[in-house]
DNA sequence: TCCATTCTCTGACTTTAGTCAGAGAATTCG
DNA sequence: CGAATTCTCTGACTAAAGTCAGAGAATGGA
């Protein structure tokens, strides 16, 4: 990769980690150390399951325990059975004192904030805000891994339900999965086929279905979806990428698919990507475009 | 301040702080602790002094000491007093093994820029990197600190001299300070007068000096410098804007300066921030346009 | 010249962060 | 139903990071 831009990829990791984090150590230094701190923030006003903060935070099972602890034992948290159905995950709430606490370091962490903007002119300002959006969504793009997945996975699962919920919300008269040309749990295992899925921090928030026919001279797309909260990342795009590089892999040099007029932004990454819109070639119910990209 | 730019600072700071965070950790973790490996990196291929090395780590003198040792133990580094004129400054410098070590941090930097990267298209990566440039280039400024110091300090001392360096090199036939109106020490202290000096990260990059006149109705300004490798902050825009704020605090509500043709920066500065060219009203001999502004 | 200051270093600590093994209860899967 | 797994917790550690006091040599200023 280009030298130059991973030295500004550097400057910027510097001059960040410099700025941003001397406002961390001079607003949220408490007395309370960084780890309780941070906890104490994660556990939010509704309280959270234990099972939940220690895979957001990352932290050892015993390590989070004892965080705990210690945050109960100063007053500022419960954890209990949070009245759920589950027996075993227990759930921190925070106490009036511990909300009393978080309410502090947001106010820290605001002001922290504003000492970071209050030098610059209000040009600036805003130009500085835009460019920190910019970063922070292409961050957010840059964090979101493609993997396949078997179609039991509960991560698929939860792409292919979202998939049909949307469908069924935007098709005129709604849409049944059985009416459509199928593309069920042994089609989407390898050889037959394979199931791509974007993941953001273990959500799951994209998929693509690929059909590889080994007999035929094409492979075909479907499931495409990405999650409506991480669009404008550019994930359509790599998804489809993606698929087509596997494909490609395969030996097969053709890749097709449908689509319903209803999709209007898929149908407009499928023609930006050099897809070519071709007659029908099959008679999926749900479809009023053919499309054939030769890679 | 607005609370949706103060929650885009912050949504920002927690984005990169876990993206970039995380890079360190995967990439930069050797079997060396964090602390030795950045002090590793601090001390560069030249060598630096002890104590300049914790100024810029801000680490306390007796842990450095620690970390010296046990990089000197793993045969990394030697301390010793390198030659300079002061007996009791150490300076520590890579062995070859140290530098074979830095060199390998660096490389696994490189690698961790890149993987963040990666998953982007090409235009997304021009599109990161240049809004990277940005918030860097706004972070810097906003790092910039302007204070009232007295003529005398070496700071000002330092951006008086470059002050002068610089327009010897731009106006035909030099400059001699001499020859123009007078702005010695004693008219730059409290209650005559006052000298702005800018900085960032302890270093000198920007000054202006105010003259009260308490007998006259206008306050005069001289001396306005910014380092040519900090310009494009909004630093003399800033530096303009202080200065005129302790004008109006010294309830004067006229300000005056003059300026010679070879400023053009300045000049469009000057124009930019509501001064009016003027008739001359001094004799200064490099000048060659006069402006006020009322506050 | 002498006194205060600067610079580095060592000794003696504390706190924070984190790891690992395993136990006990609840749940899920075959 | 029984076995495997999940979830939380405690005990017993280690490593890293950092603090504080003070000593000894070198330097600078009155």
């Amino acid at each position: 990769m280009d030298a130059v831009t991973i030295s500004q990829v550097r400057r910027f990791q510097r001059t960040v980690t410099q700025r941003i984090g001397a406002l961390d150590d001079r607003f949220l230094a408490t007395d309370r150390p960084l780890g309780q701190a941070r906890l104490l923030w994660e556990i939010g006003a509704d309280g959270s399951e234990v099972r939940a903060l220690r895979a957001r935070l990352e932290l050892d099972s015993g390590y989070l325990s004892r965080l705990l602890r210690s945050l109960e034992a100063d007053g500022l948290v419960v954890v209990d059975d949070g009245g759920g159905s589950d027996g075993r995950v227990r759930t921190a709430r925070l106490t009036p004192a511990g909300i009393a606490e978080r309410e502090e370091l947001d106010r820290r962490s605001d002001r922290a904030a504003a000492s970071l903007l209050e030098p610059l002119s209000q040009r600036q300002r805003e130009r500085l805000v835009a460019a920190m959006a910019e970063v922070e969504r292409l961050l957010l793009a840059s964090t979101v891994a493609i993997d396949v997945l078997d179609p039991g996975d509960p991560s698929a699962r939860h792409c292919m339900q979202a998939y049909a919920d949307e469908l069924a919300r935007r098709f005129d008269g709604g849409f049944d999965p059985a009416r459509g040309i199928s593309a069920d749990d042994q089609e989407l295992r390898p050889p037959a086929g394979m199931l791509l899925v974007a993941t953001l921090r273990a959500e799951p928030v994209g998929c693509v279905a690929v059909k590889l026919h080994h007999d035929a001279a094409a492979a075909h797309l479907k499931r495409m979806w990405v999650d409506p909260g991480t669009r404008g990342l550019g994930l359509g795009r790599r998804l489809l990428a993606e698929a087509e590089a596997r494909v490609a892999a395969s030996g097969i040099r053709t890749v097709r698919l449908e689509t319903n007029r209803a999709l209007t932004e898929a149908i407009a990454l499928y023609r930006a990507s050099g897809y070519r819109e071709v007659e029908p070639f099959n008679d999926e119910f749900y479809a009023h475009h053919w499309f054939e990209k030769r890679l």
